[in-house]
Parts: structure tokens; sequence; C-alpha cells
DNA sequence: ACCCTGAGCGCAAACGATTTCCGGCGGTGG
DNA sequence: CCACCGCCGGAAATCGTTTGCGCTCAGGGT
């Protein structure tokens, strides 16, 4: 302890956080630091979260580590967070309930000052727990269940719009959509645009439902779409998704462009490896942008928009060349 | 408080840590229960941890948290240490080391019990400075510093020789090998690897450096290889750098495999999308055992094995087809 | 009837940092 | 020369939990 080593006990927690109303003498400011310097002084973290009672931590939940979109978000958090003094504490949910229930309480036993919610089920007791407390937390990548609620998120209604209106350009009328699960936000967001667009252009889209947003929930969702007649195009509701439907097509015989045209969302490095034509989604600044937002709060700074939603881009890759036609040309 | 709610102020904790020292009254431990659940009191893991000198946390230093290789390690650390009732604090540390160093501050004053460290630098005085301190830690997927370190990592040396192996007996003798940084444990031991088994093959490979274990890092160094007569087969250190020097084929105008085989080190998910052949390592177990080993030297159980090496074994897939040999046969 | 044993639980001291409050000292003005 | 004010150092309380110590009361043995 510094207190011991010549210098007076309490005086080093004013050298330490130099603040304005503080007034010290210079010679006593540097004999503390150098007694601190001198003996790798580090200030316990837990004494003084327990007096200020805040831990300038957060929790951060999210269904999937290793799904590469989510590592996106993560890190564009994990750095905001630490910029601002920050550190993030990474719950893996699998997005299932019981688990999220545990990380919820186990972040607030450690009272973590907010959590960062990027699970995607739309009825989510979790997240009402959250609301009745006056929890801070920030949604990430899903929709508000409340008014109130701060959300950064992407409009996946006119995204999924774009995609198909894409498809439909590229000459398409026999389209399909693999859909995430209707019992997440962005799932059923991403139909509704589907259906939209498929109305506004007078189309009619097949839909199958993905029990998750996996490649083997892609896989198995898209192979019902290959019994009788394909169709020409299918839009994943994800990039992974999208290539579970890659998977099943092959499997049925298919080739990418030639006999289907594939699109996905999300813009993952997959994506980006298969030509994949997909929505851009800036993942690091979703999760960058959450992080800012829940320390916003935390801090007490005014929130003039609580809802945060990104821009998304249409990219168009290789998967979606432009089949007949442009081989006629050639 | 529970204090406050008619019960005393101290049982409560005897209460809620159950453990056979202690002698309770059935009706005081169910009053206490009681009002506990009445009003939703959760103990404060700050204070516990102030009064114990552990805070059941880990932290783990990651270079890149959006590597899929990475993040397969760290979804297995932050399953096994949640099992044992840790948590994990992540920290991406982009390979540098003033980042390394500051986090490295940072979880020390959190008072982290320990810490996870999968960078993959040769010369880390942030390891060397834990060493000295006798902070726990263990590494993950790199060579140890000193020996007594506690690591988990996989056999580099003799996995990237079989893969060298698995070239020459597909049929090739012009074989580049593009590099991890050599100033990292695992690029200089697949390297040492690679030249072994050249020289116990009697061929010569050569060997390009890339500067970082990523996609650029691999296009970059690979492109050197097609300026003049470019090799029949390329060991790419990972998958990314793989991924990297596959771009760079294909600008060159070579395809894959029937120009140009190509092999990776990890088999991550994006190997198995492109069907690169590779050397498969269990990640989420790699993550696990570390997370484990780290529990296990906390916790002072005894330690039969201080260095861990995990199976890795090869992955044949069409990266490396058989090339002329096979049209030949078809 | 007395003492001993032991169960059950209250008391208080830590853990380490921060913050408030108070007192002392020195300087300046009347 | 005295009084008042400003500035800085030190003591103490606080955050919530754990834990060693010991008090109290009941029951059984002698």
């Amino acid at each position: 302890m510094a207190k011991a080593a010549h210098v007076h006990p309490s005086t080093v927690s004013r050298v330490l956080s130099d603040r304005p109303g503080h007034t010290l003498r210079p010679e006593t400011r540097a004999r503390v630091l150098a007694v601190v310097d001198r003996l790798g002084y580090r200030p316990s973290a837990v004494a003084r979260s327990l007096r200020l009672k805040r831990t300038l931590t957060l929790g951060m939940l999210v269904p999937d580590i290793a799904n590469t979109f989510l590592a996106g978000i993560i890190k564009g958090a994990e750095v905001a967070a630490h910029e601002r003094g920050y550190t993030l504490i990474l719950c893996n949910t699998a997005d299932l309930p019981e688990r999220e229930a545990t990380y919820i309480r186990v972040l607030r036993e450690r009272q973590v000052d907010g959590v960062l919610v990027a699970s995607t089920r739309a009825a989510d007791g979790t997240i009402d727990g959250l609301r009745d407390d006056g929890f801070p937390f920030v949604l990430v990548n899903r929709a508000a269940g409340g008014t109130d609620d701060l959300v950064v998120s992407v409009d996946n209604s006119r995204s999924a719009g774009l995609v198909i209106e894409h498809l439909v350009e590229r000459g398409h009328t026999r389209i399909a959509h693999v859909a995430g699960p209707r019992s997440t936000t962005t799932g059923a967001e991403r139909i509704s645009g589907v259906n939209d667009a498929a109305r506004r252009l007078g189309i009619s889209i097949e839909v199958v439902e993905a029990e998750s947003w996996s490649e083997v929930g892609g896989y198995r969702a898209a192979r019902q779409l290959f019994r009788d007649i394909p169709p020409t195009a299918i839009f994943g509701a994800n990039d992974l998704i999208a290539l579970g439907a890659l998977r099943a097509a092959r499997e049925a015989g298919l080739r990418m462009p030639d006999d289907l045209a594939l699109a996905g969302f999300n813009d993952t490095p997959e994506a980006a490896l298969i030509g994949l034509t997909t929505v851009h989604v800036e993942q690091e600044e979703m999760g960058a942008r959450a992080a800012s937002l829940l320390i916003a709060q935390l801090e007490g700074d005014v929130i003039t928009e609580r809802s945060v939603v990104l821009p998304a881009e249409l990219v168009v890759r290789d998967s979606t060349a432009r089949r007949l036609i442009q081989r006629r040309i050639a």
C-alpha cells in the first residue's frame, strides 16, 4: 500500500483522480506518483466499484460467438467500450432462454453497469425483466420490445425488398425466400420486407422458414424447395442460411449462378469469399454504436436517437450474375 | 438489504452459502430464504470479491475476435469457464504490444484471477511480466516462453509435415509455403516442420513469409510466388493465409485445384466452405482445455500435464484433388 | 443441582478505495 | 497585532460480504 511508503494515506486518492476541486502541492503530488511508480501500485477496481457502485463493466449477450456476423459486432462493441474505459463480459447464450436468464443473473450479481443484447428472440422474458427493473440495456440487431428501448439495427424490411428487386431486375420470377425463424424479430421483419416487395412487383414468392439462423437451418429448409420445380433464385435471410441453401442446391445438382441465383444478408466474410450477393451491414459500426449508446445512457448524457438505424446497402456479386441473358449476349 | 427485513445481518451469508460447517435451524433458514425471495435480493459479487480476494473472473487476450479460428477457441473457453462459475472478459489486442500491455494492466486492476493468452508473438514482454509476478496464465495456441508455463497447443511441426507429405504424395514437387510471421512461435514451428519434411523427402520448398496471419498477409506474400514460374502447390500457414494465396493465384490466372493445389491450417469454417485441404484443430476443445487448465491452477488442483498438445489431423478436400493423374485416369 | 458440551447465531473486524468533514497552518487585511 | 479566510492534510465512514470469536441457552451427564 502506497500509504506505508512515506506518503499520506488518503492523499493518494486525490493525486490519482486529479479533479478540479482538489488542490495539491506539486511536491506532494510528485512524491506520491514516484512511490506509486516505484512499487507498481495498482488500485483495486473491485474496491472502487464497491464504493462507487459502478463497475465500468458491460455485459454482452450473443447467441453465438463463432458466428462471424456477431463476431464483427462484438469486436466493434469491445473496442468502443474499451476506448471509454469499460470492459466487456461476453456471454454465449446459444439462444437458449435458460442460459440467457442465467447469464443475466450472473451479470447483475457482478454489478455490470448495463448489458448489450444481441439475441434475437422476439418474445423475450429476459428483456422484459430488465425493462421492469429499469436496468440499462441496448438491443443490437433486433427490434425493440418496448417503444422506449434503446436499439441499434438496420432496416431489415427495406433491405430485404432491395434484394428482391435486384433478383427481379435480373429477370427472375420464380424466387424463394429461406427465412430466419419467425420467432425472431429480424426474421419476421425480413419476411415482411420480402412480402411487401412481392406485392409491389406483382410476383409471388415462396417462403420457407429455417429453424435457426445457421447453415444447417438454411440447408434443411432449402431442401424443401428442390423437391418439385426449383426456384431460379433464392434469398437467404442471412449469409449462413444462404450457404446452407447453396449446399442443398449443389446436392440437387444445381450450380450457382447458372442454375440458381443466390443472395444473403449481412455481408459476412464468407459472402465475399464465395462471391455471394448480400446486404452489407457495418458490423463493427453496429457494435460500436450500441456500446456507445449504452455508455451514453449510463453516464447520463442526453440521448437524441433512442433508435439507431444503420444504413445497409446491396452488394452485388457473382452469385446473382445475369444468367441466360448474359450468355446470349456473349 | 436482507438485514433490514427482520432477519439478522450476517446469518444471511451462512444461509446462502450452505456449507457443511454451518449449523442452522431450519426455521431461520426458511425465514431468510423467504425474505431473499420476496425482495429479489442479489448478493454483490463485487463485495464478495473484495472480501475473498478472488473475482471468479478470467481475462482473455486474443489478437482478433473476428478470426473464426480464435472465435472457436473463445467459445470453448467461455463455455468451460461458465460451467465452473467463472466469467470471461474478452480483450482484442490486434496483436499490438501496447494494447496488450494496456489490457493486462486493466485486467489486473480488475483483479481477474488469471488470464488466457492467445496472442502469438514470440518475444513477449507481457508474458514475461506475468511470469515474473507469479500471475496465473495459460498460453493458447502458441509455444511456451518458459518451461514451467501452462500451454495448450497442437503439434505444429508434425502437422505441417503431414501437409507437405500429402502434397508430395499427390505428385507435387514445386511446393511453396506461405508462412506466418517468424516472430510468432506458431509461424516458426510450422516453418521448421515444413523444412524438416522437405529435407526428409529430399525436395526443396520455397518459403515466403506473410506479414500477418491474415488474408491480406497471405495475398501479399503469395504474389511473390507468381512472378516467375509458379509452384504447383502452396501450403498456407493458416486458412486465412491460404485464402489470400488463393486470391493471388486467381489474379495470376491460376485455377484451383487444376493449376494449383492449396492447403491451409486450422480447419476454420471457411476451409470447409471452399473445400480447402487443411489441418483440423479442435478449436472449442482447445479453448475449453485452456480455461480448465487455468481454473485447475487457480483452485490449487494438482496438474499432471503442464503442456497439453491436442491431436491434429489432416483433412483432405478438393483443393488438393489429384490433378493431371486423376484426369488421365478419367 | 451443577457443570460441561454444543448448537445457533449475533458481533465486529476485515477487504481496499473513495469521499466527506474537520482541523491546522499560513497568509493577508483591517 | 489580531482576526478571518483559504488551502491542504488527516481521520473516519462507507460500500456488502465473509468469518473468527464468543455469548446464550438448552440438554444431558455426574
